[in-house]
DNA sequence: TAGTTTAGTTGACGTAGATCAATTAGCTAC
DNA sequence: GTAGCTAATTGATCTACGTCAACTAAACTA
């Protein structure tokens, strides 16, 4: 485990990933806990929550089967998540950006069923699964908040399956495009100009596509004056036209 | 909400599918609460469990969008879950086979987030969500069971995602055929004599294949001798070559 | 500054599975 | 009985996307 609290003073100061210092305080914390928390129960959250130095980019921050205690929400930056079936492939899981939660695959066999790793230098809280347990006994609205968690990604992944199993590459580029344009404005950053943090090998494995694929649909949807693409740099043009895209049925 | 207790004594004589009255003897406990729930906190949980009069085929259990409230335990019989996309089109979700339990997926919103119908007559045990959140706050046991539960939907969910992104068609079928075989192994059914409960429609749906698909892929799979099928009747005849299908990297 | 590596793009071609279509076998109705 | 369903099978053809391959441009290094 990587992102558990290391006193290295040094690196701790200055640093964009270390804004925040408590939850209470964390302007992400509408989207990491849309709570009915009350402020002393986010005073107590708080207190279990360990914030560790930044990972570096392909810094893993848990492995598969490793034995699950924890799980993390993003501050900064952007994970990964994969698994490898029994052939040896990788199968990118979710991408997570900051504000988001992960780990969370771990608890039903007490290790996790998936390995996460940092895209880009990111900044990482850690919730021992353990101290969650025990608040959520005592808290109701916190047991609320997890089971709440739990069941949206169910629901997430069910529309994965969807998205994949029924829907055109273009369909499914546009949706994925849309999905992190609506995260970054949900975390007030603009909906239209966005740094992709993963590669294009990323987004096709995630997608179910091949990486000429993505690069196919990626220059087609800019010829068609959609968006503009340089590398990890993508400008929406026509959000309502992807969105449009990505709702069709093929 | 159909299976909620109804007091037609009449039909609740005699039937294979009113055998468990309560939680404790009902001989799918073992699936259904796969636990270290002790022998009270059994009693507690059958306190809120409500077992109504058997579903008919293709009767819902509950519709997509309907207001949450409980979930729900296949007692006999078999349930579909399936979800409607914008553009109208279904995708099966899950099949749910008794001692397994669905619903959770409405937790998040407080709706659900598909529909449920009966593929057969099927008995079916409601449990109201609020008991089990009250029941969770109160046995550490119970909550950490329905976290175990729902984060292995998700972990389910993922390997579904794999499935049906990065495998061939004989590779998704034989490995629903495995499926269904080691889930019936666990009820202490025969796992080489199945009765699938599902259209052919059901099984493409869910796979991510088209009904022609699925058919020749059967018939393919018989030729080679790994299965007998006349319609829903299924004979598993080297369920070790089908293991080894399912497993294989595309 | 050239030399290697890595990520991405674009084109030509092949294929797994979709689509379209015809046929068969139960079922229910009357 | 036979007319009208619906579920499933099988064959012939089509196509979206994968595969293979050539090329470009950053980024790394020595």
């Amino acid at each position: 485990m990587i992102a558990v609290s290391e006193h290295n003073a040094q690196s701790d100061k200055h640093c964009p990933h270390n804004a925040a210092i408590n939850c209470a305080s964390c302007r992400l914390s509408a989207i990491c806990l849309p709570l009915a928390l009350a402020q002393d129960e986010i005073v107590q959250l708080d207190e279990i929550v360990q914030r560790g130095r930044p990972l570096q980019k392909g810094q893993h921050l848990y492995r598969e089967n490793d034995h699950f205690s924890s799980v993390f929400a993003v501050r900064s930056g952007a994970v990964k998540a994969y698994s490898m079936s029994d052939s040896g492939e990788e199968q990118v899981t979710g991408f997570y950006l900051p504000g988001e939660i992960l780990g969370m695959d771990g608890i039903g066999h007490n290790r996790y069923a998936s390995s996460a790793v940092a895209m880009e230098v990111s900044a990482i809280c850690e919730i021992p699964f353990a101290n969650i347990e025990d608040l959520s006994g005592k808290l109701p609205n916190m047991q609320k908040h997890f089971f709440k968690l739990l069941s949206q990604e169910i629901v997430e992944d069910q529309r994965h399956i969807t998205l994949v199993s029924k829907h055109t590459a273009e369909e499914r580029l546009a949706s994925l495009i849309v999905s992190i344009s609506a995260r970054n404005a949900r975390r007030n950053l603009s909906p239209l100009n966005i740094r992709l943090p993963m590669s294009r090998t990323d987004i096709g494995n995630f997608l179910g596509l091949t990486i000429e694929t993505v690069s196919r649909v990626f220059s087609r949807f800019a010829k068609q004056g959609l968006i503009e693409i340089d590398k990890k740099e993508l400008v929406v043009l026509d959000i309502d036209a992807l969105k449009h895209i990505a709702s069709l049925g093929h």
